[in-house]
DNA sequence: CCGATCCGTCGAAGCGCTTCGACATTGATA
DNA sequence: TATCAATGTCGAAGCGCTTCGACGGATCGG
């Protein structure tokens, strides 16, 4: 590989000359920069990442930690890590992909200095990561709210409000007995942050619009959402409104509904929280609060690297939920007639 | 942050003795050693990577190249990912992440010796990416089998190999019409060489097995798979076996055969090649060929670091496909009565 | 017409690590 | 007892880049 030394050679200058024209650090003539280019060019030369990262302080790589574990909401992490691995190109970032549960890659990546930055997801209510990035000296942005963000930047989707403007649809169309079906059991005793804000917006509404609201958690397979359905009917049989915030389980939980006759879009509102695609593409066309995930990872890059440069303070943002009305949703009992 | 030398003067030693301590490259004392160890535990020390990589040439981080793109498979897609990321870190090293139609950033990563190796997934029969990574000086596995691998290694499961089984499964069950419900009509454009293969043995032992072989591209969509199902149940009406090749499409082609009143494990036998827990969470267990994802990327990883630090030459591994019987394929018109 | 300024470039130091050759010790061998 | 090979440690060079201070020359105002 050449090396700066070479193209500096190639172009009749000094190699600090060269690194002012990749850097635009310091101003270099037009023709000096043009005979630096054309040896760039020439021999093919890109800087060495280790080099630069040594004597720059600066690796251009953020860290990612993902849940990759299997089974749950996959197609929704994808699309954050989308969002995520998209927009740090932009910032002429490149992605370091760490696992959840990986807590040591943590002082590894920001020990190590491979990372300039951090953005974790899936952060719960009281995660045991974040004391760890919060006593790094790389910036980092939650997705999701903890307890304590210890000065760390969040960003997520206002769940709270999400539960709020789900009930207060619901009762709007006449539906006096609603019910949310959803995270599996094991989310919800895991304290993970969006679960508990969307059950608090939802209660907190339903106390303000006067309606009944039943909580149902729901395993991700066919037979856990036939069970929550089931249930769900046995103990509240005059909910006429479904919030289902379990990407999963949609599919089976209108699968289970219209199995016992009962009609989505008219028997039974469903309002979904979950990205547009994912409600788009169930039996019928689900009005659903979006869930915009790969926003949100955009947003996250955008956060930390403000950070980066600037000495900005560190923030949350709660993006405004948007609920769009499909055909799964319908007037209640207590509408009225027009 | 800490450095070698710090750690050199904590412990009463040279720069040179932490580094052999850290690396066992030479012999050191059992006293020495401890003390060393000692003053890294005290200082918290990390060697710092980009330091490290300058100097010796290895950046313990290896490249992912992965189809991020929302949509088809995405949790298939996990599953190599998480096998990846798992065995790299069993070697020691990290997992950058590249989207697939970043092609440029194959040079910058190469080029840039941001990675020691390259792992690259859903390769094309005519891939071009292939050629970039097959001129750089890391070596690369891909997951997948292109036309021409052009001296790099590959793994991926034996589709031709799956393709004979599932006809030999259905033909021994007396099915003698059997058909294809396959990938996207762009998967199969695109040539992508899993699709390729699958059907190649299929149309092989069909000949072989004497059953006639229809084959229905079919897109991911609850219309798409509606659409597939009514197209080939119209053109081939004779069709008792079906192979699935498409895991997001499988749950709306079951819906659809069910709406038709087509009861799946009797009438119909179908068998879908897919992970063993996607043909486990359908409305029937699925009797399937498993495409065991996780172990591919973890046999990637085994490729690429073998290759890393031996000279081994190129090598190309098909998994022998596996195929499990359960409650969706059943004996077909032509079977013996028993 | 001279000092102050600015522009464009260079040289050198240094980022933190690995690795090679050299140098003491020590113990075994003849 | 003299010799030789291990064994354990050190010093220095160098990996390829960025960045700071310096410097020559052109430009400008007074």
């Amino acid at each position: 590989m050449a090396t700066i030394d070479d193209v500096a050679k190639a172009a009749g200058v000094s190699a600090s000359t060269v690194s002012y024209v990749l850097s635009g650090k310091r101003p270099i003539s037009a023709p000096t920069r043009a005979r630096v280019e054309r040896a760039i060019e020439k021999l093919g030369y890109r800087p060495h990442a280790g080099a630069r990262a040594l004597a720059s302080a600066r690796t251009n790589v953020i860290a990612l930690m993902a849940p990759l574990r299997v089974g749950v909401n996959v197609p929704v992490i994808m699309q954050f890590v989308t969002g995520v691995v998209t927009r740090a190109r932009d910032f002429d970032h490149d992605v370091l992909l760490l696992t959840q549960d990986d807590v040591s890659g943590l002082d590894r990546v920001t020990g190590g200095s491979m990372v300039d930055a951090l953005v974790m997801m899936d952060i719960e209510a009281d995660d045991p990561r974040v004391p760890v990035v919060a006593a790094a000296k790389q910036p980092t942005v939650l997705i999701g709210l903890p307890e304590d963000p210890e000065g760390l930047s969040c960003v997520d989707l206002d769940f709270e409000a999400a539960g709020r403007l789900a009930v207060r649809h619901l009762a709007a169309a006449g539906h006096t007995d609603v019910a949310l079906i959803g995270s599996p059991p094991e989310v919800l005793l895991r304290h993970t942050s969006y679960a508990d804000r969307l059950m608090r917006g939802l209660r907190g509404q339903a106390k303000a619009s006067d309606v009944t609201v039943k909580v149902e958690a729901c395993d991700a397979s066919p037979a856990g959402a036939s069970e929550a359905v089931d249930t769900l009917l046995a103990t509240a049989p005059d909910t006429t409104g479904i919030i289902v915030h379990n990407e999963a389980a949609l599919p089976h939980v209108l699968s289970r509904l219209a199995d016992r006759g009962i009609v989505v879009g008219a028997d039974m509102s469903v309002v979904a929280v979950c990205p547009t695609d994912v409600a788009l593409s169930q039996r019928i066309a689900m009005t659903s609060i979006d869930l915009p995930a790969e926003d949100i990872g955009r947003v996250a890059v955008d956060m930390v690297m403000a950070r980066l440069d600037g000495e900005q303070p560190s923030e949350t943002r709660l993006l405004a939920p948007v609920l769009t009305e499909r055909e799964s949703s319908a007037p209640g009992p207590a509408a009225d007639d027009d």
